[in-house]
DNA sequence: CTCGACTCCTGCTGGC
DNA sequence: TGCCAGCAGGAGTCGA
């Protein structure tokens, strides 16, 4: 799924292709994904002139000329496919029956395309998402951030407002390993499996070490170390794993630098010399995969 | 309060 | 070559 970085990234692309555009058709081709459609959404989204986005941890906002504003969230499997009307679907990544001929003609529909927006400008947007595990909903354009999704939610990790003080805070009294509480989204908004391991490794904290013990010289580490890995992923335009495309269609290449994920036995970085690490770890810390060199991180 | 387990779904990979 | 178990980027809910 994607992370901090790949929605960012993912909204950029929908910014370029939708603000100032009026939707002219709004398809629901299913009554929801992870919760139902809010009533009427492809009504209340026909006719509706595109201001902008913003984006508020993983979840994408889109904001309506005088409408309630459009939450999007990705979940694990969702994307973005975007072309303009009569030319062929942007190739999209890792799936065989998406990638257009060089005709682009007898394409078989996108599968699991579960909502289309049609622009007068003459673009048309798919939201992609096999595992069903994405959502949207409208939040009042002038509350948004009350939304139950967004209300509880820690600070964005890229802002100035997120420092070693307010990580420290926030980290203060769980007793829960530290992998855990940097993945609990009212801590800090926007990491995922992936930069939660990547920030780790860099700040060399063990992702099992109780988030109480991490106050100090380590949060001082952590907080820039989590700045880092997001910025740059952000920059190399997303890490892109199996079926993440950015919304224009280009694929991000973050994930030729991961540091410890999915790198298993592996020599990390840091260690010194050929032979000096004891090679990347895996453990299940909650029911996902952690990756972490136990020599470095402590 | 806080935490871990469970759950929703489909698709791909790797081992046999 | 084919089959199938296991695993995957999220996160709300429930029970302890």
């Amino acid at each position: 799924m994607p992370e901090l970085p790949e929605v960012e990234t993912v909204m950029r692309g929908l910014d370029a292709v939708l603000t100032g555009e009026v939707i002219r058709t709004a398809e629901t081709r299913r009554d929801g994904l992870r919760w139902p459609f809010p009533n009427g959404m492809a009504a209340a989204l026909q006719g509706a002139r595109v201001e902008g986005f913003r984006r508020r941890g993983k979840y994408m906002l889109m904001r309506l000329a005088d409408r309630p504003t459009l939450l999007i969230h990705l979940g694990m499997s969702g994307r973005m496919v975007a072309r303009r009307l009569g030319a062929p679907p942007v190739p999209s990544l890792g799936r065989q029956g998406a990638a257009s001929d060089a005709r682009g003609h007898n394409n078989p529909p996108e599968a699991h395309e579960h909502v289309v927006l049609e622009t007068e400008g003459g673009w048309r947007v798919g939201f992609v998402d096999p595992r069903r595990f994405g959502c949207m909903d409208f939040a009042p354009r002038e509350a948004e951030d009350s939304h139950p999704l967004l209300a509880g939610m820690g600070p964005e990790p890229l802002e100035e407002a997120f420092d070693v003080a307010v990580l420290e805070a926030a980290l203060a009294g769980r007793r829960t390993p530290i992998k855990a509480a940097l993945l609990d989204q009212r801590i800090v908004a926007g990491l995922g499996n992936i930069y939660v391991c990547e920030a780790l490794f860099r700040a060399e904290i063990a992702p099992t070490r109780l988030a109480t013990t991490v106050p100090g010289p380590d949060a001082a580490r952590l907080v820039p170390a989590i700045k880092a890995v997001l910025a740059e992923a952000i920059a190399a335009g997303g890490s892109s794993l199996r079926d993440y495309v950015r919304a224009d269609g280009e694929v991000g290449f973050f994930q030729e630098r991961f540091d410890v994920y999915d790198r298993e036995g592996q020599p990390c970085r840091l260690c010194p010399g050929p032979d000096g690490c004891p090679g990347i770890a895996r453990l299940v810390q909650s029911g996902r995969s952690t990756f972490y060199c136990p020599q470095t991180q402590r």
